[in-house]
DNA sequence: CCCGCAAATTTGTCCGGACTTCTTGCGGTG
DNA sequence: CACCGCAAGAAGTCCGGACAAATTTGCGGG
């Protein structure tokens, strides 16, 4: 009703765009109550059902907390000020708010704790790529990163390019599928000489290293990524809700 | 039909209780497909409703994938090989598998940058914990953890034992409320001399800091604990997927 | 034997309704 | 004034049904 939107998307989600971009734009203040769901069925003429699946993905954001009996209330501010990156959109829009150059380094074999470490077979070949992700093209580098690129995929990786888009994204659309999942694991490291230089701390400084596992939505392997951040320029956040 | 089980949780969790037991057990290999929802719904004797959130609770976990028109299948091991800990269930199961042991040492004034750190107002008092936790009573120590409990529950302190019952929930026990949100803030430091000696690695070293706030129904902060892990012995694990 | 199209299968989206459980506020009672 | 119980309100659980979109399967033709 009140959301036009591209109609290619389900209805729950243009909901929760709306009522996401509400929020945001101050409609709703922190600690403020949503209008109640029987309200928000009326309010876009859809059902019960619809408003509380968009309800749910605002909750899973941690935007929104629920209280049976009690209504919906905006989350405060403070909860989500950093990088949540616990779902797909956020993991892209990490992305897309920051610039990523690399250079192409050739096939490698990956064998030993280093296969086993990235979780793929002892001995398989991979496109490897390296790079440094900055906020700003000119500034300071906030990552070094070291991806692998299914060797399946090798044709694609000429034509791949540096900017603001992920290359799993890019990936994505040169070979014709979806994403479907990503594992994140997640540790402290002490910093290599290369990486230190390339980051601009001493060496062995602690990096908080962080490697993604990219899955299409058959289960395959497409891309492992492997970065390490400066232990003060980077907190990985996340919130975890009942039920 | 087939779940007699407590009845007091509601018919879907009982069900995604049996299926996780039986994927488990290894009814369904990894990669095997498990029966469709109309089959569940037989199965079970229950709506198409009911299987599907309870389906949606074995995706959350990491356990299936589901893809439209191909069915559910059971994820690969290697996909949940290490500490998930991305709900709240896995978040206490975690702290069961392990010993906490810790010391009063009494009210502290949490200020400045520490106080920000852990999201706190400057100057406001906290009852804090110190302690280790190990895998198994004799063991190495796998963390060094700060804890700091809200100053009106500090009448239950004393109560608290050392064992594989996690904090929160013993205070949520004597305090009568019920566990609504835990933020987790993930990023890599170097050890201070003191988590080195009782961690028994070398001053400076890296290490993973998890600060963990967690706040009941009503979103008010109860406890905050700070935890540090040898680089080596830890790796924060977690899956995002799509939809 | 391979390719393409159609049909069957399976999950995704959406509806309307009913009942349950928890919270909150109100008013009556002691 | 403090306490208790009750009623209204709100989210949680569950049902049955319908159609949509994606995938797989099988059939028929080349």
């Amino acid at each position: 009703m009140m959301v036009p939107a591209s109609s290619r998307e389900p209805r729950y989600a243009q909901v929760a765009a709306d009522l996401r971009a509400s929020i945001k734009a101050g409609e709703f203040g922190e600690g403020a109550q949503l209008p109640t769901e029987t309200m928000l069925c009326a309010r876009y003429g859809i059902s019960r059902f619809t408003v509380r699946e968009a309800l749910r993905r605002l909750q899973a954001e941690g935007l929104i907390s629920r209280r049976r009996g009690s209504g919906s209330i905006v989350s405060g501010a403070t909860q989500r000020l950093r990088q949540p990156l616990s779902d797909l959109g956020e993991l892209l829009q990490y992305a897309a708010d920051s610039q990523f150059s690399f250079e192409d380094r050739g096939l490698v074999t990956l064998t030993g704790a280093r296969a086993e470490e990235l979780g793929v077979v002892d001995g398989s070949p991979w496109h490897h790529l390296y790079g440094l992700r900055r906020i700003s093209p000119g500034g300071a580098a906030i990552a070094a990163t070291d991806v692998y690129i299914h060797p399946d995929l090798s044709g694609h990786v000429p034509a791949l390019k540096t900017g603001p888009l992920t290359l799993f994204k890019q990936l994505g659309e040169l070979g014709g599928f979806r994403i479907g999942q990503v594992i994140q694991n997640i540790n402290a490291a002490a910093a290599g000489s290369q990486e230190a230089l390339a980051l601009g701390i001493p060496r062995r400084a602690p990096v908080l290293r962080i490697v993604r596992i990219y899955r299409d939505e058959r289960g395959r392997i497409v891309e492992i990524s492997v970065s390490s951040h400066p232990a003060e320029l980077f907190t990985y956040s996340m919130h975890i809700d009942r039920s």
